[in-house]
This record gives C-alpha cells, sequence and structure tokens, in this order.
RNA sequence: GCUCAUAUAGCUCAGUCGGUAGAGCACUUCCUUGGUAAGGAAGAGGUCACCGGUUCAAAUCCGGUUAUGAGCUCCA
C-alpha cells in the first residue's frame, strides 16, 4: 500500500496543506508536486516514489497539483508502479538502441506481461551479441541518472521534429492522431518520445531488467507491412524479483509438453506428417481415458454421440460458406474427377445428420455429439508441438434449438465445462466474449440478442470475463475459455458459440407449435477443444506427473530376484482383472535400479515383491513421492488404487 | 505465410583454424539374484536432415529445400 495523502491547495492562510494518512495536517509550500509531497513525507519514500496517482490520474513526479486531491504515492511495490518501471525500460533500451545503431527508427514500446519490448525499424535482425550490447548500454544510461522530463507539444510541431530526426514511423503515427490534439513527450539526454506516461524521474529507478529475446513484428500487425525488429525485455522492482522470475522460466521450460512427451513416451512427430502426432501406447492410453470420460460426461448431460464421414464433397463447403473462407487452409483430394475436402470442422456434417427426418419443436434441443477428427492446414510458422496442429480430433458437439432455449443451453454448457476442468484439476480459466466482427451475416438485432444471452449466462454464473470486440466468427459471438500453460501462455480450449447462418444455408428445419417450418439455431461447443491440444495443456499442468485415474500406468510390479517372477504375474493379472492398468517389471536388474525408473517416469505405485510377500501373499506399496505405505494383502491394494481411482464424471 | 535461429548415434549433447566423428544414458551379450532413486565387464550403433556449390579436402564455409524452435500474422 502507498501512503494516500490528502492534499488541499488553499487553506485559510493561503497555504496548501497535506493530510497524512494517520489524519495530522501539515502545512505545505507551493508548489505541490508528487515528489515534493512524497519528500515531505520522508526520505526513504521521496527516494521510492516512481509517480504518483492525483485521484484516479497516474502521473509523472514531476506533476503539479493546482486543485484539492488525494494523492497516492507510487513505488515498485504497486502493480502500477511496475508498470512503470517496464514502460521506462522500454524507453531505456530505446535509447540505447539509436546510441549504438543511429540509423535505427523507433516505432512503439509498450508494456506487457513481465516486462516490455521495442519495436525499431534497421536494415538487420539484431543478434543476440546486439543484445548484449544493447543491455549493456542500457545499464551505462541508467548509471548516469538522466533526468526523464516531460513536456507537451502540437501535433503539427511534433510531426515536423519527428520528420527532422527521420523518424518516419513516429511521424506515420503522429500523422494518425487528430491535429487538435496537445501530444506529451519524454525526453531523456539525447532520447525523445511521443508518450502519455508516466514515466520514472530519473533513468536510475528502471530496477532491474533483462532483454530476453528478439523477434520479427509487423508493422502494426498488419502482415501486409513491413517486418521490423523487436526486442523483448523482463522488467522488475529488484534484482531478486527479477532472479526468481528467470528461474521460474527455466523450471517451466522443464515441463514443456514436447520434452516431457518424449521423456514419458507418449507421442512423437516427424516430418514427413507436419502438425500431425504418432501417439505411443502411453498417450493414447491417456487419450482413451479422457474420451470415455468425455463420452459418459456428455451421455449424462443429454447428448448424443455421432460419426460423420472424414472426405466430404467440396460442394457441402461451398453451401456451408466455409471453402469460401477457408479454401486455401482446407486439405483436399480429387478422385473420380470429383472434389472432395478432408473435412476441417463438422458442423456441416452435424446438421446433415439432424436433416434426416422432420423434426418439432417437441425434438428440440437436439445435441448431437462426436469425437470429430479434422484437418486444417495451419500455416507452417503457427505448428506447435501438440498445442497448434494440423490434424486434431475435437470433443465436438451441436446444439439445435429454438431461441428462446439458447439461454439454458448456454448455462447448460457450462455447468458442465466446470465440471470437467474441475475433474482435471484446473482452476484458473480465462473467459472472453467474442463479439461482432465486421465481416459477419445475420441482421443486429440477432447479434444484439445473441451476445445478450452468451453475456447473461456469464453472469449467472458469477464468473469474471471480458468483452474481445470484433473477435466473434463470422456467423455468431462466441464465449471462449482458455487455459494457461506452464509458460503462462494462453490456450482455448472451450468454445461455446451461437450460429444463426449456417442452419439456414444447410436447410435445417423444425415445425413449430403453429405447424409453421422454423430455422433452428445451432450452438457450436466444445470443452477440450482438442485432444491434442487439451492433453498437451495437462501434461504441462501435471508436469508427467498425472494424477491415478489418468497415469497410462498406475502401478508397476517389481520383483527383487527371479524367485518371485511367478507370483508377480499373478498380481499383475489380479490387478488387471479389476481394469487396472499394471506393469512388471522382471529384468535382471537391483531393486533401486528400477525404483529409479519408474520414479522418473512418475508411476503412481510400485509393487514390491520379496520372498516375504510371496509368502503372505502381499504387495510392499511405495508411493511415487517415495512414501513407503507397507506391505498389505493384494486386495488392500487394489481397494487403495481404487479409491484413488474414483470414477470422475458429472452430470452437466 | 513472415523474421531470426537450429538440425551430429534411439535420447541428451560435445566436435577448436576445413584434414574421413566423440561422451553419457539407452541397446545387445556375459557376470551378478541383489529389499526401496543408477552393480560390473565387453560389444554393437552415425551417408553429420536433404539437394547443390566452393575446395586437393566439408559435420565445419556458401546457396536452396524440408522440419523444428522463438516471436509476428492467422485460427471456421
Amino acid at each position: 500500500m502507498w501512503p494516500l495523502v490528502g492534499v488541499t491547495t488553499e487553506s485559510e492562510d493561503n497555504m496548501p496543506v497535506i493530510t497524512l494518512p494517520d489524519g495530522t495536517e501539515k502545512p505545505f509550500e507551493s508548489p505541490v508536486t508528487v515528489a515534493r509531497v512524497a519528500e515531505s513525507i520522508g526520505p526513504g519514500l521521496a527516494k521510492a516514489a516512481l509517480a504518483g496517482r492525483v485521484d484516479d490520474l497516474l502521473v509523472d513526479t514531476s506533476h503539479l497539483i493546482t486543485d484539492d486531491a488525494s494523492l497516492a504515492i507510487i513505488t515498485a511495490k504497486d502493480e502500477a508502479g511496475l508498470e512503470v518501471i517496464r514502460h521506462s525500460c522500454a524507453h531505456l533500451m530505446a535509447q540505447a538502441v539509436q546510441q549504438l545503431f543511429p540509423s535505427a527508427q523507433v516505432t512503439i514500446g509498450p508494456v506487457i506481461d513481465n516486462g516490455f519490448y521495442y519495436d525499431f525499424a534497421y536494415e538487420r535482425a539484431f543478434t543476440p551479441e546486439d543484445l548484449e550490447a544493447i543491455e549493456k548500454k542500457m545499464n551505462e544510461i541508467a548509471k548516469q541518472d538522466l533526468r526523464v522530463e516531460r513536456s507537451v507539444m502540437s501535433r503539427d510541431d511534433a510531426v515536423k521534429l519527428f520528420e527532422e530526426m527521420g523518424e518516419k514511423y513516429k511521424v506515420e503515427i503522429l500523422e494518425s492522431i487528430p491535429g487538435d490534439e496537445e501530444l506529451s513527450f519524454y525526453r531523456q539526454g539525447d532520447f525523445i518520445d511521443l508518450c502519455r506516461g508516466p514515466h520514472i524521474p530519473g533513468t536510475a529507478k528502471t530496477g532491474a531488467f533483462k532483454l530476453t529475446r528478439v523477434a520479427g513484428a509487423y508493422w502494426r500487425g498488419d502482415s501486409n507491412n513491413e517486418m521490423l525488429q523487436r526486442i523483448y525485455g523482463t522488467a522488475w522492482a529488484d534484482k531478486k524479483s527479477l532472479r526468481q522470475y528467470l528461474h521460474l522460466l527455466e523450471e517451466a521450460g522443464k515441463r514443456d509438453h514436447r520434452k516431457l512427451g518424449k521423456k514419458h513416451d507418449l507421442f512423437h512427430t516427424q516430418e514427413e506428417a507436419p502438425g500431425m502426432v504418432f501417439w505411443h501406447p502411453r498417450g493414447w492410453q491417456i487419450w482413451q481415458i479422457i474420451e470415455q470420460y468425455m463420452r459418459d460426461v456428455q451421455n449424462a448431460s443429454g447428448y448424443q454421440e455421432i460419426k460423420t464421414p472424414q472426405v466430404v464433397d467440396m460442394a457441402l463447403w461451398e453451401k456451408s460458406g466455409h471453402a469460401g473462407k477457408f479454401a486455401d487452409d482446407m486439405f483436399s483430394v480429387q478422385t473420380d474427377n470429383r472434389l472432395y475436402a478432408i473435412k476441417p470442422m463438422n458442423c456441416p456434417c452435424h446438421v446433415q445428420v439432424y436433416n434426416q427426418g422432420l423434426k418439432s419443436y417437441r425434438d428440440l434441443p437436439v445435441r448431437l455429439a462426436e469425437f470429430g477428427s479434422c484437418h486444417r492446414h495451419e500455416a507452417s510458422g503457427t505448428l506447435q508441438g501438440t498445442m497448434r496442429v494440423r490434424a486434431f480430433v475435437q470433443d465436438d458437439a451441436h446444439i439445435f434449438c429454438a431461441e428462446d432455449q439458447i439461454q439454458e443451453e448456454v448455462a447448460r454448457f457450462i455447468r458442465m465445462l466446470e465440471g470437467v476442468y474441475d475433474d482435471f484439476g484446473f482452476d484458473g480459466m480465462i473467459i472472453k466474449l467474442s463479439t461482432r466482427p465486421e465481416q459477419r451475416v445475420g441482421s443486429d438485432e440477432i447479434w444484439d440478442k445473441s451476445e445478450a444471452a452468451l453475456a447473461r449466462a456469464l453472469d449467472v454464473r458469477g464468473f469474471d470475463w471480458e468483452y474481445q470486440p470484433g473477435e466473434g466468427a463470422f456467423y455468431g459471438p462466441k464465449i471462449e475459455f482458455s487455459l494457461k500453460d506452464c509458460l503462462e501462455r494462453v490456450w482455448q480450449c472451450g468454445t461455446m458459440q451461437v450460429d444463426f447462418s449456417t442452419p439456414a444455408r444447410l436447410d435445417a428445419q423444425f415445425v413449430a407449435e403453429d405447424g409453421s417450418r422454423r430455422v433452428p439455431v445451432m450452438l457450436h461447443r466444445a470443452i477440450l477443444g482438442s485432444f491434442e491440444r487439451f492433453i498437451g495443456v495437462l501434461i504441462e499442468h501435471y508436469a508427467g506427473e498425472f494424477p491415478p485415474w489418468l497415469a497410462p500406468v498406475q502401478a508397476v510390479v517389481i520383483n527383487i530376484t527371479d524367485r518371485q517372477a511367478e507370483y508377480c504375474d499373478q498380481v499383475v493379472n489380479s490387478l488387471k482383472q479389476k481394469g487396472f492398468r499394471v506393469d512388471s517389471d522382471l529384468r535382471n536388474e537391483k531393486v533401486g535400479f528400477k525404483i529409479r525408473e519408474h520414479t522418473i517416469q512418475k508411476v503412481p505405485y510400485l509393487l514390491v515383491v520379496g520372498d516375504r510377500e510371496v509368502e503372505n501373499g502381499e504387495v510392499a506399496v511405495r508411493a511415487r513421492n517415495g512414501d513407503d505405505l507397507g506391505s498389505m494383502p493384494i486386495e488392500a491394494f487394489s481397494d487403495l488404487l481404487a479409491k484413488n481411482v474414483e470414477k470422475k464424471g458429472r452430470t452437466g
């Protein structure tokens, strides 16, 4: 918390007065700036002050307070202070880059999670060696503690100034701002940048920073524009926080699903099938567990499972509108002079199933689910492990319902999704509601209605959620439910989309109460999203240490000498008959060796069998955290495991 | 698709100035039958991603292709 100070600019004897957090009043000599107030409270605070919050406005420490106000001194301990540091680091970096590479032009440099970046236009890409030099230069400038000064300028003066400096990109930005606006600029030494601020008072207060990587980025985020050089950095209040963050990154890297997928023998990919996954026995085991779990959940929630063709005549995709928009991203095959698409999605096929037989309003809602295998030719640069692939299976379902059923169906779906994420051990989901894009089908009235229905359904459950304006699909708004991977990257998994367009395009109908033919609304929805992505997120979430109900191998029976081999086989068979996933390890190795190996493989339980256990009909149970659970009869272990694997699944 | 980087044994990686390839683990065989995180010995294993160029000589330098990674753009 920062001290919250009341500032009265004019008291009876014409002197400003500040009221400290403890209530004491202090007369104050004009002028009242954030820095001087901090100083009057104490030298420690004066040194720590990075910015101020005057009423609700973030300002520099040099800001002059002219009216009665409440003032908070912002330090590095505040989230807002950290943002100021990061933003100032971006300026510091730009200054360093221009000193080292005078022909580099500046563009923009915002604050992001954990740090900042700045985009430069330069004749070549920056190298890791450049980064080192830039970071060194930044430290030098920081040491000089240059004053950071705010100034204001008219737009036209600013255009002139930046034109003289040869900063084409800045001029372009300035020219896109209305001419009558007065703009603020920040100068530190020889560097000046257009910026709202606030910024730190001097370059020595930039905290602890490190440049992390270079990357290309399009000017104005448009792939038709030239590519700029983006430098990313991370910045923190102090060295300790920076170290902690770097350590976190390192640890997170260890649970990368690609690394663990190899280590635990779950899957692989290879050059012959880019963006497609070869699932190994253990990985496929996990897949099947999840698929059966989802099947149970869906069955309990009123869904009917179907299966539709993989290869469908292009005509259907043209009718649905997908070919027009995504033709380049579809795999296709030409056979017998007929052009087919390998299905990129399941919806049109589900409508074909719905369309069989005339439906009555009494039949609605119809909920059709499919573990639908889809192929999309995603751009090569977007592929990533199992998270973004070209062949994937969705836990897809489409709900055909009447307009007045949307609300209830959405609410019902969200309950189901919450239960599923909970069962998989996820707590922090991120919810976004994407609204109408510029290019869309359907009337504004319908969009109003469906956006409101989705928003209401979220509010009813009391969720935190955000709008993503303009990000909806062309046929309707959508809710996206995302989970985070170990690197805090956000992956969209669940989705709920309202579609007023596809059913009509594909001639879906139902007979209403009054006997008229009407078009149902279609809800597209998925909880896992794709199995590939969801399993990838799961691997990272659990760092490969799956809970017993998901573990591909739940227990390994280990003998000490050859004498117990036969008994081990009996143990494995009896546990397998109960439906558990159990392996034996009868290799001619020492117990310690085998225990080490299976512990590294994160097998939940190791069952050690020596002569003693054979004699008593027991197994010695060791948990994967190293705990010795003692010897127990096989029955007792199977009860223990059963308790740990309690049937997951909720009814929506 | 764009920018940059990377590609060496099944895996993780080393390979200096351009001179015909190396480690650990894994694998095979043998010895060892050992009670809770690595027992010992021997052996086998590589067209250095692919195609081309420079050179007396290329894993190494250059160009292209493919794949992968980071980011950007995209994501029905």
